[in-house]
DNA sequence: CTGAAAGCGCTTACAG
DNA sequence: CTGAAAGCGCTTACAG
């Protein structure tokens, strides 16, 4: 059966046993009126179900059934392109990996559905460059929203500025920085939890503190050292106590960062440990357990976000609870806000508190 | 400033001052192409940069110059109504929540980036009828490709048979059933892994296994305990040392589970546990721990898929992997076979091996 | 190079 | 109810 030609005839299905299912083609809307034998209008206007249609009962049945027999379905591209919207959502999230934004995703997934929209996930693998092409990449998509966690929002404040004149509605999640952005924004007061981590170090006893961080590609600087060291040095902790151990986003990474962070500190090693996110404090955790380290008898180890994991390790982990709920609801609201055109205020910010949540990974320092 | 007339006058671009932002248009090729005072499709060529443009280096210059000035990005949805592609493959996962298919997820998306397609996750949220919905909703959206992990495949054997037919290429990833599928296939042969499992712990004397599994929302059987039931008995496991412990999806349900096995079993308890997946396995580690049993030492613990967590965990868990990096290749292999129309054969089949990986979690049976 | 047109698949307004 | 048309924003073939 050697079927040269490509393309069959214009009007002319070809059945499937004579090409094989590859080549018929999909049922468009004048298939379904011309099998029905109706107008085009008409058929569309029954399959919508529309308030006002014409259409006789008999009639009505003739198009439904066809549309069912052929298996028409309305292509949603065309149908976007028409209606200049796609009920769809977009979101960017900075790691796939991290349970925290997958969290996250499920919870604006099921948020979104819940009137009518579906969500479409970018992922910027934690790469400020990445980052940039998601925006562009979303934006292309004529998403009718957009969710954006950013890694480093104020580095996209130009970018921003200059596309989102085009009116599509956006909401970003991620930490303030000096640049005001054009869009409404989420931050969490990771300052707030991570006080209130440092200060129960402080009261239990505990006065050397490692912190291990990670910096995404292509980003020079995230302030999360400097907070950290600030607030620390606020409450009392001396600064040639305070250790930085640069790590990447994995919990892999994060176990060999905290090695080297025990090996470069033989003769004072850190009573306790903090990571810029659950996945350093397991990884901090497993480190600990390598090297014999009881936690928390010999080591305190905290992380951030507090992800479902946190409770069921082994010890279970105290983490800076960053709330997801609160997040994803204030995320939602703030964008059909702008989508459904109920607000026309500038650029909103809404702050949410963090919160130290205490397991087993944490306690009194040695000794006391 | 009331301005109740939502539209505005055709071709008549009121400015930001005007309106505020959300009232600009977004510039379209046209737009373009008068600013640069040429015809349309002369824009069309200078932008896509076709071979056999005819515009002089000025008139190109010209062109590229106002599409950056007026920030113009070609309209995704009209092109794809036009080339009636998308550049985009879909993917259905069952749990955005379980890191086993955000692995996936991730090396897929790298994949069809590298091909110059988009990756867009839809989430079936381990629900068979939504597992459905998933289907038709991402062939709905006209996407090149679709790679699906289903619950289960046999169920939807007649939904794929009556769509698939109009030719969109898929690949499907799960169990195999009685029923074949319209679509290639990619299968893990549990089987093998599980008897490594099972015959690794007859070997070192554990006499008493349970099994936590969990069936899916709507689903009636999966057949995954008639398999475990099967392969112990040929073993040699007397079927009334087999538990099988309902659970669900996540890890918290899975440590009610293993508590609930335990208390049933007072009398003789397991010596081993094997989680339908890690996220159960996790489950059964803590709950080992809240009960004051030590693993590997009084009770051995196996989970599936061999997610990247598992050996960072308290102790490390033995796993049945599953081979994420030869799925994802395959997946994509076969699914750009039928995209590019390299292939013209009927369903395809690809099983891969499953295989123990032994860490912490397992041990002799006490008393060994 | 231009200009007008057709077409992707739909919806909607309009004259009969 | 029908039929023809316009339009969403693009690409492409065609006559000048």
């Amino acid at each position: 059966m050697d079927n040269s030609g490509k393309k069959s005839a214009p009007g002319m299905k070809r059945s499937v046993a004579e090409n094989g299912p590859m080549d018929v083609k999909r049922p468009r809307l004048v298939d379904v009126a011309k099998a029905a034998g109706v107008a085009t209008n008409t058929a569309s206007m029954v399959l919508n179900d529309r308030p006002n249609c014409w259409a006789s009962e008999a009639t009505r049945a003739r198009v439904l059934e066809e549309a069912k027999r052929l298996g028409y379905r309305p292509n949603r591209i065309a149908l976007a392109v028409k209606k200049r919207r796609f009920d769809t959502i977009g979101l960017i999230v900075p790691d796939l990996n991290n349970p925290f934004f997958m969290s996250l995703a499920d919870q604006l997934e099921l948020a979104a559905e819940a009137r009518g929209y579906d969500l479409i996930i970018e992922h910027s693998r934690v790469d400020l460059l990445r980052e940039m092409k998601c925006l562009e990449s979303i934006m292309d998509r004529q998403v009718d929203g957009i969710i954006a966690c950013l890694i480093d929002p104020p580095v996209h404040a130009d970018f921003l500025k200059s596309h989102i004149k085009y009116g599509i509605p956006m909401v970003v999640a991620g930490q303030r920085g000096a640049r005001p952005l054009p869009v409404d924004l989420i931050t969490v007061d990771f300052e707030g939890g991570l006080g209130q981590a440092l200060s129960y170090l402080r009261r239990t006893g505990h006065s050397r503190v490692g912190f291990i961080r990670a910096l995404a590609e292509n980003q020079a600087d995230n302030g999360r050292q400097e907070i950290f060291l600030n607030i620390a040095r606020n409450l009392g902790f001396d600064e040639k106590d305070l250790y930085v151990e640069p790590s990447d986003h994995t919990m892999a990474g994060a176990k060999e960062a905290f090695h080297r962070l025990i090996d470069s500190r033989k003769g004072n090693p850190p009573t306790a440990v903090i990571g810029l996110n659950d996945l350093c404090g397991i990884g901090a955790l497993r480190g600990a357990h390598d090297v014999g380290l009881q936690v928390p008898r010999d080591l305190s180890v905290i992380g951030v976000d507090d992800i479902s994991l946190c409770p069921l390790l082994n010890p279970s982990l105290t983490s800076i609870a960053q709330p997801i709920d609160e997040i994803s609801q204030y995320a939602v609201e703030m964008l059909f806000d702008r989508i459904e055109g109920k607000t026309k205020e500038g650029p909103r910010e809404k702050v949410l508190a963090s919160q130290l949540i205490l397991r087993e990974s944490t306690g009194p320092a040695r000794g006391r």
